[in-house]
DNA sequence: GCCAACGTTGGC
DNA sequence: GCCAACGTTGGC
């Protein structure tokens, strides 16, 4: 089992928002960046662990955890022209872009970037590297298990 | 709103 | 294939 961060705007999905969600699952859509679209497609398996992070906000941090649900599949917003991350360039026949499901696990603390980077335990965290801005970043199990500590 | 850092595009 | 220009991310 893998364990990952997956950020998300909570503007858009929230940790509140997938729980509430029908079978507190979501569609991963939007990534637009061949890397995490790779860890994804490459992987990513069913029952991976994810640190559900709140990115572009007032407190940046983890949020809650969750699960990865499903297989890689082409992301249907790429496919939609009235949605802002249509691709003109993917077809149905090659699509560029993929999602996986992610099911609601639980709502955490909000443990923040702040406190992430005052751990020297983690500073090696792709995450937490300067200029990092991958919405998918794999973590060490060692990591994840520093982290999940922190949470409890 | 600013801006550093990074990824992508496209001319050559 | 190089690389300058441009666009995006995301913390602050």
């Amino acid at each position: 089992m893998n364990y990952w961060f997956m950020k998300s705007e909570p503007d858009d999905v929230s940790i509140d928002d997938l729980a509430k969600r029908q079978d507190q699952t979501v569609g991963w859509y939007g990534v637009r960046n061949y890397q995490a679209r790779n860890f994804m497609r490459d992987e990513m398996q069913l029952g991976d662990r994810v640190f559900f992070y709140h990115s572009s906000c007032k407190e940046p941090g983890i949020a809650g955890l969750a699960e990865v649900c499903s297989h890689a599949y082409p992301d249907p917003t790429q496919f939609d022209a009235n949605s802002e991350y249509f691709d003109s360039k993917s077809t149905q026949e090659a699509p560029r872009w993929l999602q996986v499901d992610v099911r609601f696990v639980q709502k955490t603390r909000l443990l923040s970037l702040s406190e992430l980077r005052g751990y020297p335990e983690l500073a090696e965290m792709l995450l937490l590297k300067k200029g990092s801005r991958l919405s998918i970043t794999p973590v060490s199990a060692i990591d994840a298990a520093f982290i999940l500590a922190k949470l409890c």
